[in-house]
DNA sequence: CTTTTTACGTCAACCATGTTGACTTACTTT
DNA sequence: AAAGTAAGTCAACATGGTTGACGTAAAAAG
């Protein structure tokens, strides 16, 4: 359980390093959503709104309950959010075809449009901490994020490493 | 900027892998906070209380200005919350010594018996997530978490790698 | 020593977004 | 025909954010 792994690795670095990560998580949430807030805040939404914009985008078709599995609220906050979001045609609900009773949901041209202004800024703020930290890095940060997320929905993500050079052993590449 | 490097690394492929780095950021911080937020509910606090107490605990003497920098709200917005915690005497206020009008901030061993419980929570999801992913993974993870936060927070963070073996090229590392 | 600035607190109103609980409608499954 | 499920709706309430205005005590500047 405690392993080999390090001599000069005694208890009150493992809390310290843990408490480390504990922050950065904070600050990085912190800063990850203060772009978009911004934008939002300009066009009377909120980042409820962009959650559910963003992975209607994401996910074309959705039906309301995987949407509500994915952002763990209830229909009825849900509901608000989204009938604005339908009201004001960022987002539209057709029928679905085997079951009826289901509202899949989809972007709007107006809808894509926002989603791709907002997700921008966040984009570039994770492509420019990829850059500078390498990619080497940024397979650690994915297989430790992996990590951290509940089990039931880890599998939404492949996180294999498949786009770097693996074979090679090249590590800390700057340039 | 765009850099050579993989050959197999067309633009949607970046797209995609960014698109994936902002979900798993919104699941792993969703899942983080949810254990604390559970605790939290059965003694009528909530999640703004526990970043007080836990940045308190974190910074003993800490001043109301530089909580508020922190958490990047209101003086009035923290007021609630913190006139709370020293009414249920989770923490203490003291008249700073150079500066008679700061008021320093510590926990008491109420408040720190509660930040205990809460981090606990949090430090073993942390720990699971680092022993699966191994130590260089940790590295990548904390090198790109800073490259997100905010530059002017950002030197709040050590992540020169220090606690790991780091001269040898070893990479990889299970066992 | 007076003035200005700073650190902190407070009152009030408002807004966004979460909750619970009860009930309805339409459709699918048994 | 009955039961279950997908989705919507109404209502009441809690948390935690905002702006704006104002107050007090202490420090810093003139």
């Amino acid at each position: 359980m405690v392993d080999v792994k390090s001599v000069a690795n005694p208890l009150f670095l493992r809390e310290e390093e843990l408490r480390q990560a504990i922050e950065m998580l904070f600050f990085a949430y912190r800063d990850f959503t203060g772009g978009p807030d911004e934008m939002l805040a300009e066009i009377g939404l909120g980042r409820a709104h962009h959650r559910v914009i963003y992975f209607v985008g994401r996910n074309p078709g959705i039906t309301v309950s995987e949407l509500l599995k994915i952002l763990r609220i209830t229909k009825q906050s849900l509901s608000r959010v989204l009938s604005h979001l339908i009201d004001e045609e960022y987002i539209t609900q057709t029928p679905g075809e085997r079951d009826r009773r289901q509202r899949l949901l989809t972007l709007t041209a107006k809808g894509v449009d926002l989603e791709r202004r907002l997700t921008a800024d966040q984009r570039e703020r994770i492509a420019d901490a990829f850059r500078r930290a390498g990619a080497d890095a940024v397979q650690g940060f994915k297989l430790v994020l992996h990590g951290i997320i509940d089990a039931q929905d880890r599998e939404r993500f492949d996180v294999s490493g498949g786009s770097t050079h693996h074979p090679a052993v090249r590590v800390g590449g700057r340039r």
